[in-house]
RNA sequence: GGCGGGAUAGCUCAGCUGGUUAGAGCGCAUGAUUCAUAAUCAUGAGGUCCGGGGUUCAAGUCCCCGUCCCGCUACCA
């Protein structure tokens, strides 16, 4: 465990260009690998901070047909923007690459086709939708129709928004394309799967065995995977935008995201460093570390290295530390819904603020459990802990220099126990630090790093300078002295946390060095060094501001249901026969009870006014089974019987489902005969 | 339902392989102080460690049963 690694490879999960980034995306991923990429720095240690666009994939097609631009339009827009707000937040990315370079192109190209050579991928046919007015296989998400479960129209091939089916495009009602319009036919195609089952014997050893000091959530996750025994995945689809898979006869066929994507931490590696980009990969004295959220732990843990170990030449991570969800102001963040604060937003609102977002964002990150942030908590670490704890000493002790020695650094005389009992505790809170970033603890590393501020905080209000400037000032001297030396020692500490903060704090001290092996240093300012005039290093935020900012947020809440109140379009008419033959009828409900195993299904024992039948419906997130007997509810009487869950299913309950999804039962307006018609 | 993660002071979280009166920051109360962005410092009040069993001399920490939250997954005629 204790090995010693010559280098280190920091990699951050790249962020899909097919919209802006996020605080989730910067507290998950982001900020604890530039935090942890600038720390190495600081040690002098070699390192290189990997990221990235992921630029492939299916959604970004749809987008671009969506928007009538071509797909390169859309990821040129994201890249671009989210590069430059990461560049502004001060995200130290040693690169910054996409997956639409050549580099990568061939890269990716060129590994698959290694993979290939070896005989490491299967090769399989099978039956998939194909377009023969746009001549080409549809993509899952290509294919809309109606959802099989819930009946409305315009489910995906691969999952139905409307109730969160998952489904596979066969089972899609009359399906189209979405491209033509046109109904698809089934056609057969190739593709080509990686066979994660053939490794699944050294990945166990290698995770749960070998990485057990892997975070729980990140070990939990791979084991209950391997427990559950891997299957091959497919590597290729039958897309024209992305990597064509480099065989004969794959024409149309290009690698699936998730196989190209992962390659671009190497790519980008390889298109900054083209001589000596191997060495971040291939020896054995490197230490690789992935930065991800926790819905990829499957693709970094498991699939990603079986890609590496498969292709032979490569090394495996050292560890993912993996991070939970960040939540906002107690709704989980949404792109699609627009609930969360964009990075390129906040840049713009709070401009020059990038180590308040920082700090916060650190200070309350989801390292174990999904986190919530609010504004309110944003204004009280700012007000309570940036300002009146370390942006205060700061101030302090630079005010006090200014005052009694012109600006000048003071001659430090002898030191007495208290001094040193302060220089000492100094120098503990350095070691808890490098203990906590090198175990990935980085919200309890800050926490310590804060201490430093508390200490000198306490060091002024104990030996009370002011006072002594009547009566003794070589002892004011060597305070202000230590004081200072403390202040510089911050500006180390607080390097890889809030570096822009540490940039005007070295300003303001002219100090030209950051070192990290000089922290606990009492000599990091000399005797005489002129002061710069003291600035604030953070301000307070309003109420005002901070009011603005749910506000804004309570707007897009607003504006989201009104726009999610939109009543599908009526369907095409039907003939009347077609309405006679449904049997739609009222039932009273004997029995409700829920399905074992199941929790979305209830099982009603229903009186239909000729005999008693037995009904399957999913609504038990809605209803409670007691509260439902004794009701009467319309039901479809002759539908053919289904069974679920081993039940046998008669008939269908009605339900209205309302926009937030819920549902209601329909019930007749009054009471009403077992068995009426309802017509 | 299965699997994984979580549940500890008002809030956000620490508590390693079980061991003296369960900790930190913020908030709150009281006092001190004025160099400082009404900042700081000291002291204090706050906890059936989700509930119930069990193992043990000893359990927040281990085992079993259950509840709630998050994720993946199954079911939704």
């Amino acid at each position: 465990m204790e090995k010693q690694f010559k280098r280190t490879t920091v990699t951050s999960a790249l962020p899909y260009a097919n919209g802006p980034v996020h605080i989730g995306h910067l507290a998950g991923v982001y900020i604890p690998a530039d935090i942890y990429a600038r720390y190495l720095r600081l040690k002098k240690h070699d390192v290189l901070f990997i990221g990235g666009s992921d630029e492939h994939g299916v959604p970004i097609t749809i987008r671009a047909k969506k928007e009538g631009v071509t797909p390169q339009d859309i990821v040129d827009r994201y890249h671009q923007l989210i590069k430059d707000s990461f560049e502004e937040f001060g995200i130290s990315f040693d690169t910054y690459g996409r997956t639409t370079s050549k580099v990568h192109h061939d890269l990716a190209s060129q590994f698959f086709r290694t993979l290939y050579d070896k005989g490491e991928f299967l090769e399989q046919s099978s039956l998939q939708y194909y377009d023969e007015e746009a001549k080409t296989f549809l993509a899952d998400r290509y294919i809309t129709g109606e959802c099989p479960r819930c009946h409305s129209e315009g489910a995906y091939g691969d999952q139905c928004e409307k109730c969160g089916s998952t489904l596979s495009p066969d089972e899609l009602i009359n399906p189209k394309s979405a491209i033509s319009g046109s109904q698809p036919v089934q056609r057969e195609t190739k593709h080509w799967y990686l066979p994660l089952d053939k490794h699944e014997a050294w990945l166990r050893r290698w995770i749960l065995e070998d990485h057990k000091e892997w975070r729980p959530n990140v070990y939990g996750q791979c084991k209950s995977w391997l427990d559950m025994g891997l299957q091959p995945r497919a590597v290729s689809r039958d897309l024209d935008w992305g990597i064509p898979v480099p065989v004969e006869g794959a024409e149309g066929k290009v690698l699936y995201v998730w196989f190209d994507a992962p390659i671009g931490y190497i790519s980008n590696t390889k298109e900054l460093l083209p001589d000596t980009w191997e060495q971040w990969w291939k020896s054995e004295d490197t230490r690789l570390v992935h930065f991800i959220g926790k819905d990829n732990i499957v693709f970094h843990c498991i699939v990603f290295p079986a890609m590496l170990k498969a292709e032979g030449s490569y090394i495996l991570p050292e560890n993912v530390p993996s991070n939970e969800f960040l939540n906002l102001e107690g709704d989980k963040i949404s792109t699609s819904r627009n609930w969360a604060v964009w990075l390129h937003e906040y840049l713009r609102e709070f401009p020059g603020k990038q180590d308040v977002l920082r700090y916060v964002l650190t200070a309350n990150a989801p390292e174990t459990k999904d986190n919530d942030f609010t504004w309110k908590d944003f204004q009280a670490r700012n007000n309570n802990e940036l300002v009146a704890v370390y942006g205060n000493f700061v101030n302090r002790a630079l005010v006090l220099t200014h005052k009694y020695f012109d600006g000048a650094v003071p001659a430090c005389g002898t030191l007495n126990e208290y001094d040193e009992a302060t220089l000492r505790e100094f120098a503990e809170v350095k070691a808890e630090v490098e203990r906590l970033l090198e175990n990935y603890k980085f919200r309890d590393a800050q926490k310590e790093a804060m201490n430093l501020a508390r200490i000198g905080n306490k060091y002024l209000a104990d030996t009370e300078p002011w006072k002594l400037a009547k009566t003794d000032m070589p002892r004011v001297a060597t305070i202000l002295n230590i004081s200072l030396q403390l202040v510089a020692n911050l500006a180390i500490a607080f390097e890889p946390f809030l570096p822009f903060s540490s940039a005007r704090l070295r300003g303001m001290l002219n100090m030209s060095t950051c070192d990290w092996e000089q922290l606990g240093k009492t000599d990091l300012l000399s005797e005489g060094a002129r002061l710069n005039p003291a600035e604030l290093l953070f301000e307070k935020i309003e109420d005002a501001t901070i009011e603005a900012q749910i506000q804004k947020l309570l707007d897009t809440k607003k504006a989201n249901e009104e726009a999610n109140y939109k009543a599908k379009p009526i369907r095409e008419n039907i003939a009347f026969d077609d309405f006679l033959k449904l049997d739609i009828r009222v039932g009273t409900v004997l029995e409700c009870q829920k399905v074992p195993k199941a929790d979305k299904l209830l099982q009603f024992r229903i009186d239909d006014g000729l005999e008693q039948r037995t009904i399957i419906s999913g609504i038990a997130q809605h209803y409670a089974p007691e509260d439902l007997v004794g009701k009467q509810v319309c039901f479809i009487a002759n539908l053919p019987p289904r069974t679920l869950k081993g039940i046998t299913s008669e008939g269908m309950i009605l339900s209205a489902e309302n926009a937030d999804g819920s549902l209601a039962v329909i019930t007749p307006e009054k009471l009403v005969k077992p068995g009426s018609e309802v017509k």
